[in-house]
RNA sequence: CCAGGGGUGGCGGAGCGGUCAAACGCACCUGGCUGUAAACCAGGCGCCCUUCGUGGCUGCGCAGGUUCGAAUCCUGCCCCCUGGA
């Protein structure tokens, strides 16, 4: 299911390859996130011209609506949305932090509600959506997955908060554990004959829980390692360290995901410790607001890339193509003036013109990232 | 010419004696966005201040007046809208 072709000579870097039913990807590789199942403002038929190799989809917010059902008796997330590309699943794990932070939610009639509540053999939601209980146990999580039928799914866990203490992250890691090993036995016996599951590596900000978590996940019969409970309010240094203290566990043979990290300095400072994959919204959520990324220096991966807000009055009257250097369809027939103008305007092309440019130019990114480990210059 | 309605900050539009520098929306400006409750969110938005404040000044068509106090009441004037001759 993976295979690395080529280490890096200067890092734990490494090109790999990882095949599913759906199609093969290139590691290292950006994962777009689609979490109701559409590439918010990205018709499919862009995919295969931007170069996109898989997606990210998301079980609590497919759960909601349309429901696992569905989309099971549509034929899978794949056919149901038109999705012909390799695919992940996250577990729900990550709206248990998400949704948790906002804690409580006032209703119509002005009562106090908990959005999440976390117990030790499951996790109680309280839809934001319809407002009812959602009841999320490991086995309904890898249920559900199954049903979605992702190729690659997530187990479920438990995405710390943060700031967390000692105490409470390491008994979030153990009931991760716990949890992972119900996925698993849930999956093995469940799963579609293609589909995959990745476990998920906790521990907060504390190394030995980190160190401990990944030996734990590692020795468990999982398809890939995911390292989650990053990219959650930490430091930057925070989020370095919680990742290279495991990187030596990390096995050669098993693709390894980080979880929710998209920044550019946070990639290219992260994926020399092994790691193969990044799903993140930052990309085309920043599109959608306005944020479009920009070739800084296409020589340079630490300055490969910069952020313009194409809403500053600057650009009004600039009638340079978005970006000189991007080759995409946005950058070939569109300038910045008219790009400002949509956004000011709220025109709905803004979003679908912005998320296009900004994930072409990731995957240039990530062919980058690629390139430089294959000249073991990273 | 008669009858009725109305003129509020860049725009729309509340307020109709004090708690009004004036609701709310739009526009505008500044920030923010990392396993997406996100085509979104937060803040600012008369002028002034080396003190940023239960600070000073100006202010609700124009000019006066009543009042301790007026965007709010009265008088005159100017302008706009609707209906009628």
């Amino acid at each position: 299911m993976f295979e690395v072709i080529k280490f890096s000579k200067k890092s734990k870097a490494r090109l790999g390859i990882i095949k599913t039913f759906h199609g093969e990807i290139k590691t290292p590789a950006f994962v777009p996130v689609a979490t109701k199942g559409t590439i918010k403002a990205l018709p499919q038929i862009f995919f295969k011209e931007i170069g996109i190799q898989l997606a990210f989809v998301n079980t609590y917010h497919l759960v909601n609506h349309p429901g696992a059902e569905i989309i099971d008796k549509a034929g899978g997330i794949h056919k149901y949305a038109n999705l012909n590309l390799p695919l992940m699943s996250d577990s729900g794990g990550f709206q248990v932090f998400s949704l948790a932070q906002k804690k409580r939610v006032k209703l119509r009639n002005d009562e106090e509600t908990i959005l999440v509540k976390i117990e030790e053999d499951r996790v109680v939601f309280r839809s934001n959506f319809n407002n009812k209980e959602l009841e999320f146990t490991p086995e309904k999580s890898i249920d559900y997955q199954i049903k979605i039928g992702a190729d690659l799914v997530m187990a479920f866990d438990e995405c710390i908060t943060y700031p967390t203490t000692y105490d409470y992250a390491k008994k979030a890691t153990q009931r991760t554990h716990s949890w992972l090993l119900r996925c698993l036995d849930y999956f093995s016996k469940n799963k579609k004959n293609y589909q995959y599951i990745y476990g998920i590596i906790q521990g907060s900000v504390f190394e030995d829980l980190r160190k401990e978590s990944a030996k734990f996940v590692i020795n468990q019969p999982v398809d890939g390692i995911a390292v989650g409970g990053v990219s959650v309010g930490e430091s930057k240094e925070e989020m370095r360290l919680a990742v290279n203290w495991i990187s030596d566990y990390l096995p050669k043979d098993k693709p390894v995901h980080l979880l929710g990290v998209g920044r550019i300095d946070d990639i290219i400072d992260l994926v020399v410790y092994g790691i193969d994959t990044f799903d993140c919204s930052e990309p085309t959520r920043i599109a959608r607001t306005g944020w479009l990324y920009q070739i800084n220096d296409e020589n340079n991966l630490k300055d490969f890339l910069t952020i313009i807000d194409i809403e500053k009055n600057i650009y009004k009257e600039n009638f340079e193509k978005v970006d000189q250097k991007c080759n995409c369809y946005v950058c070939q027939n569109f300038t910045k003036a008219y790009l400002h103008h949509l956004f000011k305007e709220k025109e709905i092309l803004a979003s679908v013109l912005a998320t296009y440019h900004n994930l072409y130019l990731m995957e240039r990114f990530f062919e980058k990232i690629r390139e430089e480990i294959a000249n073991d210059k990273l």
